[in-house]
RNA sequence: CGGAGUGUGGCGCAGCCUGGUAGCGCACCUCGUUCGGGACGAGGGGGUCGCAGGUUCAAAUCCUGCCACUCCGACCA
């Protein structure tokens, strides 16, 4: 992409509305744009990593098995009131009744739907289990939205439902979305944290949280400080005993959020010098709710023996657009933004120096198709103005690499690599340049 | 919803107390000079001063009401 070409409203002064440093950088680095409290529109910058992230997560649902559908934004009241939750859900719930006098609702969640599209679906055990999720906006209307992004009133969830004959199979169904949590948020360079949750008012009995920790979370949390120091988990598919042992291992050691939080508890748990008291940012959360909402909306198969059996359910969400203002959260500097590879907008920016140079423009054109040859996506800086009176665009909006083209270097045949992490520069020929961004980027390559 | 605060060009702000029909920095446009890293000069465009009502010869400024947004608290991906 030519960043003449691009649409990039970035910004010297901090809006003073922003507090969070994320709030600050996705509106500086022309990420989003505020439509009203809570509700922001996604411009094309914001709206690349919100994709990025989005396809992370739907590669490892569908490697976890799980099936990607697609359910509306837009409820009828009616399914709400078979499962009771249309009164018990309060006015966070946004209430609509359209030209028939029809009352609808804009959905905080789908559980009501997806069961009755299941119920209508399938009848026998021989179907089970099913996982199907989808990634669609959602609306609650929090009394207090805040931090931008991180705490919108529409925001975009991944949200998926289990479906198993037996607590047991559930349980099942429950671990491979657990470890396909840990590999997505592993994917993004994130260290994100299981903890023992409330279950709120999705409701059942086993359930955890994944936070990452960050000076700016809203919750406090507690934990065993080498649960940090896991490392990946392993590649799936798991059979049932390795995926249990997995889940072991991300979960013997203490972990919980304030709400379930008992000093005595930690202490007996974990020695002094490994217990962490930190802040964290919820990027996702499973539940196990079992019949829940299978019972009052009637899902029910056919076992082996005939006899009707309600369907075992969990759900599993994932703060897709919070996951773009937590990923700033946890990777960024003085001068902006760093994006982990994987989630970046565009893999590496080419700033030409000079630009109307016959031999930097040639370089830097070069470049660019080399890196598209090469599946490296480029934000290349064209324009033609003063050189280099952006040059802190490209720190802002966090490229991991940039590629600066000026005339001195080019008649040695070097160009400048700069890393954005470390700030590390090096000169490099244009081959060693693209050897250096393919070896850079390969993990980001292996795993898509 | 309780508490606190803010609304003046795209962003950051001054002006308000002591009414006299709007200003600064950045950004933007034109021309010129610059040109290996947040340039300089000259010229220029852009504002219902959140909205409504009131006081006054005159309101960004004073009064009343409303709205929006932000922060702290309780609640959530």
């Amino acid at each position: 992409m030519r960043m003449s070409q691009f649409f990039l409203p970035v910004m010297r002064d901090t809006p003073k509305e922003a507090e969070i440093v994320s709030h600050q950088l996705m509106l500086r680095a022309g990420m989003v744009r505020q439509s009203s409290a809570g509700i922001y529109s996604w411009l094309p910058l914001g709206f690349r990593v919100l994709k990025k992230i989005e396809q992370i997560v739907r590669e490892e649902q569908d490697r976890a098995g799980a099936l990607e559908v697609l359910m509306p934004t837009i409820q009828p009241a009616d399914l709400w009131r078979e499962s009771g939750r249309y009164d018990a859900y309060g006015p966070e719930m946004l209430r609509i009744r359209d030209r028939h006098d029809r009352d609808m609702l804009y959905g905080p969640t789908n559980e009501e739907q997806i069961t009755q599209i299941f119920r209508d679906g399938v009848k026998s055990y021989r179907e089970l289990p099913r996982n199907l999720y989808h990634i669609q906006w959602k609306f609650r209307d929090e009394v207090r939205p805040r931090f931008g992004v991180m705490r919108g009133r529409e925001f975009l969830m991944k949200d998926a439902y289990s479906f198993d004959l037996t607590p047991e199979a559930g349980r099942i169904s429950y671990n491979k979305m657990f470890v396909a949590y840990l590999r997505t948020f592993a994917r993004m360079e994130l260290t994100a944290v299981p903890m023992v949750a409330e279950t709120g008012p999705i409701g059942g009995n086993l359930s955890h949280e994944f936070l990452v920790l960050a000076k700016t979370g809203e919750s406090q949390v507690y934990c065993h400080a080498d649960l940090l120091d896991e490392g990946l988990p392993p590649e799936s598919p798991l059979n049932e005993a390795e995926l249990a042992a997995t889940v072991e291992r991300w979960t013997h050691r203490y972990a919980a959020t304030d709400d379930k939080y008992e000093e005595a508890a930690f202490h007996a748990a974990v020695p002094e010098d490994k217990r962490i008291s930190a802040r964290g940012i919820e990027v996702g959360h499973i539940f196990f709710f079992g019949t829940k909402y299978s019972e009052p909306l009637g899902c029910e198969v056919q076992g082996p023996d005939g006899a009707m059996i309600p369907i075992q359910s969990g759900s599993y969400g994932i703060g897709v657009s919070r996951l773009a203002g937590g990923l700033i959260e946890a990777n960024h500097d003085d001068d902006g933004i760093i994006w982990p590879a994987s989630v970046a907008p565009f893999h590496v920016g080419i700033v030409n120096l000079k630009s109307g140079d016959a031999a930097c423009d040639a370089a830097c054109e070069a470049l660019v198709d080399a890196c598209r040859s090469a599946g490296i996506e480029t934000l290349y800086d064209d324009r033609d103005e003063r050189a280099g009176a952006k040059f802190t665009t490209m720190d802002l909006i966090g490229l991991p690499y940039q590629v600066i083209v000026g005339p001195k270097g080019l008649k040695a045949g070097e160009l400048e690599v700069k890393t954005r992490r470390d700030g590390a520069r090096q000169s490099l020929s244009h081959d060693a340049t693209m050897a250096f961004l393919t070896d850079a980027l390969r993990a980001v390559a292996r795993a898509a």
